[in-house]
DNA sequence: TGTACATCAGTGAACGCGCGTTCACTGATGTAC
DNA sequence: TGTACATCAGTGAACGCGCGTTCACTGATGTAC
C-alpha cells in the first residue's frame, strides 16, 4: 500500500497534512497530528513552513498540482472551446473529489485570499479564454468571462457537494449558459438556451397540474407525471 | 446606540453571536466570547442552545430573518420573473453585505446540509419559479432551475467576496446567463390565444408528439394523448 | 389569604483537553585551512 | 589527509491559553390547597 512513502520529513509532512485534510476537513489538520502521523516532532513543521498556514498554503498546491498531473491528456487542444469545456469538467470533477481541498484553494474557508493554487487554476483559464479572444469567439473581455466561468463552476461544485441528490444535467446546462452569454453566436452551442419546445411543455403541464383537481384519478395523474417527466 | 437593547437572555445571546460573527467570522464565536458580550454566564447559552452547534443555527436563521424583514418591499409581483430578479439581487446584497452570515446559513463553512435559513430561502425561489412554470415561461423542471439559480447566485456571490476588484456587471451577466436558459423567449409568451394554457401546452404536446418515437410505447403513446385531450 | 412545594432560568466555579508555538538541545553534514 | 568550526535539520519537553462543556447551587416565579 504505501510502498512509495515519501522519505524526507517535508514531503512526509505535507502528505501526512493531505490525508488528514481529505479525511477530517481542515480542523483535523492540527500540529499535533500532522506530526504524529508524519512521524515527526511538532518544531519541525514550523521549521519548514513557518506556521500552520503556511503548511495549508503548501497542502493546498501540493494537492492541486498533484490532481493536475494525475490528469496527464490536458494536452493544448486546438480548439480551444473544446479546452474550456474540459477545464470546465476537470474542475467540478476535482472539487467533487477532493472537496476539504478544494474548500481550501479556494478560500471560501476562510477570509484569506485565494491560495497560490488557485491562482495558478484561474492563470490556466485565462490563457485559454485569451485563445478564444485571439479566434474572435468572445464577446465579453477575457477577464470577465474568466470571473464568469470560474464563479458558475464553484457555485456549481459547491451547489453538487451540498446537495443530496445529484442533479447530473446541472454541470452541463451551467456551463452551456455560461458559453452562451459569452461566445460568438456562431460557436454557440447547438441548442441549450432554447431546449426542445415539448420540454416547455411539459415543465408547464406539470406545474399546472394541480388546478386540474377533477380531470385525473390519482392514479392517473401518477402516471401522467412520470411521463411527462420522460420529455424533460 | 444601543438605546434598543434586547432585554431577555435569550435574544442577548443571540445578538452578541450574531455581532461577533459578522465582526470576526465563525471563528469569533465562541461560548466564552458569546457569555462575556451577552453579560451571561456559559451554562446559559447550553439552557437554551443544547450547545454551540445549536446557537450558530439560531443565529444563521435570525440574521436571515432580520435582513429579510428589513426588506419588507419584497411583495408578491404580479411578473413572478421580475420577482426572480428582484430575489436575485436581494441574495447578492445580502451576501455581499453580511459575508460571515452568509457562509455560514449555506454552510460552506461546514459539512453539515444547510442550515434551516437556507431552506427557507431555498423554498421561497422554488414558490416563484413554480408561478413562472404555471405562467409558460419555464423551460426546465422547476427544481432544476431552482438548482440552478441558488447556484449561480452562490457562485457570483463567493466571487465577488474573494476578488479584490468588484466587477459590477458580473451579476447581471450571470443572471441573465441563467435565466437565458431557463426561460423561454418572452417575446414569444406561451399563451397568446383566449384559450387556457393548460390547452396551448396540450395542444402542442400532442402536434410534438409524433417527433418521440422512441419515448413511449405504443399503448402508452395512445393513453397519454387520451389524457391530453381531457385538457383540450 | 397564607403556606408549602415544584419548577426552572441563570450563577459561579471548575473540569480536562488539544491547540499553536517556543526553547534549549543534539548530532549529522559540509567547509576552511 | 586531518582537524576545527559553522550550519542547520530535527528532537524532546514544555509554555500558556482558550476552548466546549459540566456540576452543584441559588433564588425568583408559579401553583396547589
Amino acid at each position: 500500500m504505501t510502498s512509495n512513502a515519501p522519505s524526507t520529513p517535508r514531503e512526509r509532512i505535507i502528505q501526512a497534512a493531505l490525508s488528514l485534510l481529505e479525511a477530517g476537513g481542515v480542523e483535523a489538520v492540527s500540529t499535533r497530528a500532522v506530526s504524529a502521523a508524519a512521524d515527526v516532532q511538532p518544531p519541525t513543521i514550523y521549521r519548514h513552513f513557518g506556521d500552520m498556514q503556511g503548511l495549508l498554503n503548501e497542502v493546498a498546491s501540493a494537492g492541486f498540482t498533484a490532481y493536475l498531473e494525475s490528469k496527464t491528456k490536458r494536452t493544448r487542444l486546438s480548439d480551444p472551446v473544446q479546452e474550456l469545456r474540459d477545464g470546465w469538467n476537470l474542475h467540478l470533477d476535482f472539487g467533487l473529489t477532493h472537496p476539504h481541498l478544494y474548500k481550501l484553494m479556494y478560500g471560501v474557508l476562510t477570509d484569506n485570499s485565494r491560495s497560490r493554487a488557485a491562482l495558478e487554476s484561474f492563470g490556466l483559464l485565462h490563457n485559454v479564454l485569451r485563445r478564444v479572444a485571439e479566434a474572435g469567439r468572445l464577446t465579453v473581455d477575457v477577464n470577465r468571462a474568466a470571473v464568469m466561468i470560474h464563479g458558475a463552476a464553484l457555485g456549481t461544485t459547491l451547489s453538487l457537494l451540498n446537495s443530496q441528490v445529484k442533479d447530473t444535467k446541472l454541470s452541463d446546462l451551467m456551463l452551456e449558459s455560461v458559453l452562451n452569454t459569452i461566445l460568438t453566436s456562431e460557436s454557440k452551442p447547438a441548442n441549450t438556451s432554447s431546449q426542445s419546445p415539448v420540454t416547455t411543455h411539459a415543465v408547464s403541464l406539470i406545474a399546472l397540474l394541480p388546478e386540474l383537481e377533477s380531470t385525473f384519478s390519482a392514479a392517473e395523474r401518477k402516471l401522467l407525471v412520470e411521463w411527462l417527466h420522460r420529455l424533460m
